[in-house]
DNA sequence: CCCCTCTACGACGTCTCGTAGTAGATACTA
DNA sequence: TAGTATCTACTACGAGACGTCGTAGAGGGG
């Protein structure tokens, strides 16, 4: 159930903050960060967090009094369900491979090949 | 203004039938296509396919009385752009494509770049 | 002149998302 | 112990996207 579902600009934003910190964060500490550049309420960054966790895209974690909101998947590994699901969704998976990495950079393809390769 | 934008369920299934037709179709014959698996009203197809050709993706030329539609790209475009703009739109650009090329089929892989390739 | 076929435009319900308020529980503090 | 701060839970509301149609109007064919 965690694939497929777009985030919204706010939903991103606060994924970002999420990933910066590095460690879970509460309701409180996502808004601290998001009023150094936005104005949003308390509530407001409560509900996105809330929405996330129930699309499974973050989990909580009860500590204390609070909860911690973690995501569920690193930054890449989100990046790379979306690219990976649209190809799996698409007929033709083959051509819209080879169209793709047609498009890239060639030593941007060539680097990730070699880091993916050391990965393992 | 061509990216970027999710198309609906329907949407996405007049695009297959515009696709796999090959040609440029009337509204009519998108709508006899889509009846032999769907019950829908001609003026829900009109609409989703006037809704398409406004964001873009297909595109609209009057023939006769009636106007045909043919996509603004092939499939496998669409696929390579969504992937694209989901890579490209996210940080850590170069770590997100190394984890997706380490999570492809590694013959995928090089079929892939192969057929790129050749492509030149 | 009437009918058939198209397009143009509006409409309505549902869902998602940004945005936020209020209520109720819990805990710290004077 | 009464008051205050902090959290979560629940509700709400407007905008926009989408699925789904209906009606009006234009233009060709009999």
């Amino acid at each position: 159930m965690l694939g497929h579902m777009a985030l919204g600009d706010l939903e991103r934003e606060v994924m970002t903050q999420l990933w910066d910190a590095g460690e879970p964060l509460t309701v409180r500490q996502v808004h601290e960060r998001l009023s150094r550049q936005r104005d949003l309420a308390y509530t407001t960054v409560m509900t996105v967090l809330d929405r996330l966790a129930k699309k499974g895209v973050v989990t909580q974690q009860k500590a204390d009094r609070a909860y911690r909101y973690v995501p569920a998947q690193t930054r890449e590994e989100m990046t790379a369900s979306v690219m990976l699901d649209a190809l799996t969704s698409s007929a033709d998976q083959d051509a819209a491979l080879a169209y793709f990495v047609g498009q890239l950079p060639p030593d941007a393809l060539a680097a990730a090949i070699e880091a993916a390769q050391k990965k393992r």
